[in-house]
DNA sequence: CATGATTTAATCGTGTGCGATTTAATTTAG
DNA sequence: CTAAATTAAATCGCACACGATTAAATCATG
């Protein structure tokens, strides 16, 4: 427990923890992600395109934070199984559309009762989850680039 | 901002803050690490030896959280780069042990101001850093295998 | 003391993340 | 109207994460 430099311990650092958490909840995610064949950040983007179809790559990239290097493959692989379709915009052919097809869409009534499981899951109040998304939101504001 | 299923908005998804910040803390590293020439991860098995040197692989796994399909290529690296040292365990060949090298100890003085800047950057209050870490730990403390 | 179980690292394969670059299409300026 | 700048997606390269397996060493049991 003794170390040279406070500042350095590995408890004292929220980074740690909270590149720790987030391996965590990906983990807590797993199994119920595996029953429909997704991957977390697959998940996310379907979330995404659940709650608006028919975005563009840069729109969903907004959305989640991940750019094209990150999506177009993991976008390709959600064409491959079936569950979206990506179409250049004729009126730009610089942009891709996805669409959900209707695989895509019915899946969502199979995602719908793990909010709820993984809640449970987390082992957190109503109270922690609020006082959790706040401090993340701070976080998140600093260096929009 | 319609959604059919309000259970799966994004927006009151823990999860994905969590996803998000947790990349976004990287993001805020990278050019302190950059200095140093160390990735996030590096830097974090870094701490651990700075904090203890001469572990074991499984050790230092337990206090990362990672087991070694990801420490081991990530040590040969710092090897490479003459930061540490890999040596089998004598008395157990199963085991390797990790050393710092000189170099590896010297290193710590040149990250010593790295979480003071970290926190700056961050944004966050004495008090909001302390709620955010009671509500990671009760995440973590879900699940510990 | 021999053999099967366990432990520890390493290895393999797949899927992210992300900096950097490339390609193609569109917009802007001169 | 055309060349330069900008934009969107794709591509490339590298470094994680992690499930699964493998290989080698040690332990445990009969």
């Amino acid at each position: 427990m003794s170390q040279s430099n406070p500042q350095l311990n590995l408890d004292n650092q929220i980074c740690f923890r909270l590149y720790s958490a987030s391996r965590q909840v990906t983990r807590l995610y797993q199994p119920l992600l595996k029953e429909v064949g997704l991957t977390y950040p697959q998940y996310i983007v379907l979330l995404i395109l659940w709650e608006q179809d028919g975005q563009l790559v840069k729109e969903i990239g907004e959305r989640a934070e991940l750019n094209s290097n990150t999506l177009t493959p993991l976008l390709k692989r959600l064409a491959e199984r079936g569950l979206v379709t990506r179409s250049k915009n004729p009126d730009d052919e610089r942009q891709t559309f996805i669409h959900l097809t209707q695989a895509g869409k019915t899946l969502e009534q199979s995602c719908a009762c793990i909010p709820a499981q993984m809640m449970a899951k987390a082992g957190l109040s109503m109270e922690q989850i609020q006082l959790l998304k706040q401090s993340l939101d701070v976080l998140m504001a600093q260096g929009q680039r």
